[in-house]
DNA sequence: ACAAACGTTTTAAATAATCTAAACGATGGA
DNA sequence: TCCATCGTTTAGATTATTTAAAACGTTTGT
């Protein structure tokens, strides 16, 4: 390979690396998508603990975790006992995949409980004008219209980001559900 | 002070703890911000460790974090030594804060790395067609404008919000560059 | 059936993060 | 000046996370 293009990658992969460990996640998981990212074949799992300096062990967890990020699809090759992995490449879905799969829940979660706690506190029996039952509703009120008008931008996003999806991508997308995307060699 | 809104108020605290923690964040820092979010009058950090159950130097640490998030506000009672501290109650000024002063530095460094590698790639002899160069010059410019377009949707976020902003508020905003708020008692 | 080549899980050690309690320094009142 | 009361820093213990290496089970080829 090219001694530039090399270089670049490198970069790339450290660059991966820094974003991952910025954004709380592991630092190989940024890496190895780095290195996924700038390869035009599938890698296999010892090739990435190889180039990496990582174990198998620790490429392992994190091929898992990425692959359930919808980061990566893991390929198998006919006549190839090894596992190959493929970096995903189109980052707008990979944002939409998090922002339903990962965070709607925990959004969902918080809405509710705090929808829940309003109403506790409306159904208390002494809300008076300049209360502390009237400034907790006030608050609360407040808190939750907040999450609610998020919650909306980040369903709009979705919305929006949906039509710009085609259907081509779409059909990609139903493929993965079968787990292992099948290539000839 | 009543039984249901105790309750209420605990059950925030909680909540706030859980959502804290699954952002990444200490768990302490959301309890603390729900603990102050319902309440009417300025908090001492005494009263804070002792209401949470936690040490004052954990507590002390983690009010600086969020003085330093615009989570809270310090404030100082005159003739009383103690610091005081009240909830920050507009998220989307919370939240443009955040965007601006933590991760616009780290989107603006990811962007200009991945651009110097670009034009790293771009610089190398030897770029044909169909070759390894090629194909690291269509990764490389997918990525940077991938981010490229996310960056200017948040900037897009970042001026709606800001047109919303009405002048009391940055009036606030202005004062608070005192670090301490003055209160009459 | 055996051996080799896989990915995964487990184990044990190192590393980092978190928390408390105590020490500390600063401030204001007696 | 001395004492009491703050918030902060430090030190030490505890807990979580990360990691590599080894054990494991499975699959494939001989």
């Amino acid at each position: 390979m090219d001694k530039e293009l090399e270089k670049a990658r490198d970069n790339l992969i450290q660059e991966m690396g820094r974003l991952s460990s910025f954004a709380g996640f592991n630092r190989a998981m940024g890496q190895i998508y780095g290195l996924l990212y700038l390869s035009m074949e599938p890698v296999s799992l010892t090739e990435i603990a190889e180039q990496l300096g990582i174990s198998k062990g620790n490429a392992s967890i994190n091929m898992r975790m990425m692959e359930r990020w919808g980061l990566i699809h893991p390929v198998s090759k006919k006549g190839d006992r090894q596992d190959y992995y493929l970096a995903e490449t189109d980052f707008w879905k990979i944002l939409r995949d998090i922002l339903v799969e990962r965070d709607k829940k925990e959004i969902d979660h918080i809405l509710n409980s705090i929808s829940g706690i309003l109403d506790d506190v409306n159904d208390a029996p002494d809300i008076e004008t300049g209360s502390d039952g009237q400034f907790y509703q006030d608050r609360l009120k407040r808190m939750l219209d907040f999450g609610n008008a998020a919650n909306q931008m980040l369903r709009a996003f979705l919305a929006m980001n949906n039509l710009h999806m085609n259907s081509s991508v779409q059909a990609a997308t139903e493929t993965e559900k079968s787990r292992h995307i099948k290539i000839e060699e």
